[in-house]
DNA sequence: CCCCAGGTTGGAACACGTTTCAGATTCGGG
DNA sequence: CCCGAATCTGAAACGTGTTCCAACCTGGGG
């Protein structure tokens, strides 16, 4: 047996898996997360439904995915025009805030991958891994970090992750305003400031 | 014809509520939100499929509905037994690491609701509203406040709850360690402390 | 050129949340 | 005790995610 058990996949077999996330993507903005229904991925997209399911496990793996696309053009965005505030914390929050409006230009899109990411089982947690790294990435690099970041900052990181994911959820599901977003995002941010009292 | 569109239940009607959110309280205790099906709360609780639709619209409602039980009971306990620490912050601390310290005890249980919660739509948003308050409440009541809460305090709290859902999430599907949880508790209640320097 | 391992297809089938409905039951007022 | 309205029941049926499978196709090794 030669290198036929590869993992790079043929030729066909990318532009397969392209059409698939286009196609979600496409049908996840109009509609959200409901609106993506396997079976018309599958068909909008040239495809078998088995087929589908053996490039893509699950509707959540599916919508995961998608969001890791975006994250990856977002985070190469950012590096070619970081924000120019001053101070880290400003920094982040220009980033999150900037992500943000982002979000509010395709909010059904934004829906099905928040809830996607946050319905995600133990099955799914290698891609919601993939999907956190990176955007443990972009707010590090927001915060212009010299030298490798302290377990404070990796915690700090974290918080501002979770209250990113959360307050999404939040304006989503109608419960919080653009502006009580904006806010926390605000608030959440003052914790990377090292200004902490030390008795 | 008198009051019978009367918000009241009756005594029946309370008991099987009361049996229903029992039976999907053991359920979700072994097996977590996927292990709840709506067919098998229906026939443990003695009750029909469609009456298990009256009560409790949708599976995402009942398992809230749970969730705002469990909240209402740790509000209690927490009047009963406050938490002992010296500032603010640290108070808010123990009284969520306390929670955390029961759901480590039914993780199965922590799961449904939470995944649940989050997974919410914008159909429950009332219910799910409801379940912010009581956390809102807990957490101020933590807080010791002296007078209403300021807008910048409310932005904390909404911080602070956003925090503990999302990390509670992580962890509930394996992605974050139960330190890593208690860390980022600690991290994100030094929040509450106004130690801004002001420059 | 042939062959085979693995990929793809079409379609049926299953699981579970949710809806629907006609008939039985319960409730509270008269 | 009787009635009408609301509620409950039992069961079927629907929608969509997911699984399964037999037949076909593809691509690379011999």
């Amino acid at each position: 047996m030669t290198t036929k058990t590869n993992s790079t996949l043929t030729e066909r077999q990318e532009q397969r898996r392209r059409r698939i996330l286009q196609v979600s993507a496409h049908l996840a903005n109009r509609g959200g997360f409901e609106a993506v229904h396997m079976r018309e991925v599958a068909e909008l997209s040239g495809v078998a439904l088995g087929t589908l399911y053996r490039y893509f496990p699950s509707k959540v793996h599916l919508l995961v995915a998608i969001m890791q696309e975006q994250l990856q053009q977002m985070h190469e965005r950012l590096r070619r025009r970081p924000p120019d505030a001053g101070d880290p914390a400003a920094a982040v929050a220009e980033t999150l805030t900037r992500a943000f409006r982002g979000m509010q230009r395709e909010p059904r899109l934004a829906e099905a991958m928040v809830r996607a990411l946050t319905f995600a089982d133990r099955s799914v947690s290698a891609e919601v891994d993939t999907v956190s790294r990176l955007t443990t990435a972009i707010v590090l690099d927001a915060m212009g970090l010299t030298g490798p970041p302290t377990a404070e900052q990796l915690s700090v990181v974290r918080v501002i992750e979770h209250t990113w994911h959360s307050t999404l959820i939040a304006w989503l599901s109608g419960r919080a305003s653009i502006a009580q977003v904006t806010v926390d995002i605000e608030t959440v941010c003052r914790l990377v400031t090292p200004s902490r009292p030390n008795p």
